[in-house]
DNA sequence: GTAATTTATGAAACGCGTATCATAGCAAGA
DNA sequence: TCTTGCTATGATACGCGTTTCATAAATTAC
């Protein structure tokens, strides 16, 4: 296979020219580039990509670090990623990590060697101390709060939300609130716990462990958390699912069982995915592509660290 | 930061010996050895992979071709490729396409650039014409039957499973049977369509082309079905729906408008996924996660090509 | 005891495109 | 006419790890 060097001398230019002539520098004869030109055609000359990235030390890849491929909610963050990445003439490494820290660190290490320039990651098992040792690497970007890191991070802020949510439900009537989260610890569960017990201890109601379900991800999960809610003595009479997909298994059930929705159980959902729309769940609207576009934009600018808050809106329907 | 000749230097030996140590070659002494691991530590050295890749010639990346990376399908064809890379020490490369042929091109070129050592392609909207082109540029591989073309593969019979399935609906008495496919176009789908009009000449069936539904792809769709049969003066009254999820929707619906599953629509998923369980689903099992596994270990061999026929299993249950 | 291996080490070439610097011709402005 | 400044081109260094080849010393083999 031919490389610049053989396209020089075929040519009859120097190589300088011909990596002109590749990049579109304007200092090159009309003849000399149609020489150049022709060459690289009759030899089926291919740039060796690697070449020019030992050379210009980047990759024009980004890591994008996600527990699930195959959940909505990532699902559609990766396509405001990939949406702006396209633009930008970027690729995508996606890692899909389960949540194994040692997934993480995986992506971690790429950006370390500068396989990746940088590395969007949109949740995360490992702590802030490991990410810490990568930051002199390059820009890590996080779609959670982050601010006072010295990082760049675009989010949702979820305590503000849940405690909306939970004084909407209280509005409506509901005194037994209960919320479905995807995985205990987190940052953004945490975030919820507090929310939750700040307005528990505000509107003096007491705190039942029980009315908190966890491994909330898949259709199926809002089954299952169903099936635990009609074996309880004094089930929540609403809860706060978070991903309309769940939300969608626990009506699709409880439809099945006869237990009606909103009078026996108030589901509100997140997200406003398709399926929220379809089964008229009411469901907090979170911008996912939106935040994705944004993600990607900060792991570009890497000088400047910038945080941006994600505001979520209220989609009104009929399981409240 | 520290290159492999300030490395050499500083532990006082020549680059090849650091290399050696990076590599693990047992022709360095213990001594040496020792000074150029500690000459790294203290420098905080640290591989240029580029420059690895190179020297090289290959990046340990391999790409994957999806057109939709939410979709429980290739969710799990993507799990079974991942599991795999991990054991050799590959990463992926997600190119989710939505069908574009542009995407799918965007990886093909990556793959001529050298970018990734080998591409997996799980469903595409380009002809082979356009993939011959690139064929000698690195190993492509297919999730379709490929057989007869200079490619690998690891397939399912599309042909072989409709036709079974078609007779196991027949045979349960049935005889306007329809069927709900992801896209129109599409080697499965082609395969799919000359099965069911073999299957129907075979019977005497008459071919009615409104029993045939087009982008199924998500549980919402299925919905849609649902609702385009109810305005059907003669529907179908079995269905083969090739996703779970999709059934999903259709029995959901089914429900609340009071459409009795199996007596007034028999329905028959495919995949076996989570919620086909749940929901009592009668499905064809695709081993998704096997079939990805074999993917990736094809993308491995560049040197021979294969092809591998995986077997379903007809999982019975209730909506059938 | 000499030949054949094995161990240990380094110089230099290689993979290949980009960026810097130097050079030279030519045109516009003073 | 002389100075700038732009156009055009190439030599060379650079990014950096791997691999081949050559050499020397230390073992093992016969």
């Amino acid at each position: 296979m031919a490389n610049i060097k053989d396209i020089a001398k075929i040519a009859g230019v120097s190589v300088t020219t011909v990596s002109r002539v590749l990049n579109n520098h304007p200092y090159v004869s009309k003849e000399k580039k149609e020489a150049v030109l022709q060459a690289m055609e009759e030899y089926n000359y291919q740039r060796n990509i690697n070449a020019v990235h030992l050379s210009k030390g980047k990759t024009f890849l980004i890591g994008v670090v996600i527990p699930f491929t195959n959940h909505p909610y990532f699902g559609l963050l990766v396509e405001g990623i990939a949406k702006e990445a396209v633009k930008y003439n970027y690729k995508l490494v996606l890692f899909q990590t389960n949540y194994e820290v040692v997934r993480e660190i995986e992506a971690l290490e790429m950006l370390q060697h500068k396989q990746i320039d940088a590395l969007i990651i949109c949740s995360r098992s490992c702590g802030w101390d490991l990410i810490d040792e990568y930051l002199e690497y390059g820009p890590i970007i996080f779609c959670e709060d982050s601010r006072g890191r010295n990082v760049s991070s675009t989010f949702i802020d979820h305590y503000k939300c849940f405690y909306n949510a939970l004084e909407y439900l209280y509005d409506k009537g509901h005194r037994k609130i209960g919320y479905c989260v995807g995985r205990k610890s987190g940052t953004n569960s945490r975030q919820r716990e507090k929310a939750y017990r700040d307005f528990l201890d505000k509107e003096h109601l007491s705190f039942d462990p029980d009315y908190i379900f966890y491994e909330c991800l898949k259709f199926e999960d809002g089954v299952k958390v169903v099936q635990q809610l009609t074996r309880m003595d004094n089930p929540p009479t609403a809860l706060l699912v978070t991903s309309d997909i769940v939300a969608a298994g626990m009506i699709t059930y409880c439809k099945e069982k006869g237990i009606l929705i909103p009078d026996d159980l108030a589901i509100m959902g997140f997200d406003n995915q398709p399926v929220a729309k379809i089964m008229h769940i009411t469901t907090l609207e979170i911008p996912l592509v939106e935040i994705g576009e944004k993600l990607f934009l900060q792991a570009l600018d890497s000088r400047s660290n910038s945080h941006e808050e994600i505001n979520v809106k209220l989609i009104e329907r009929q399981t409240v």
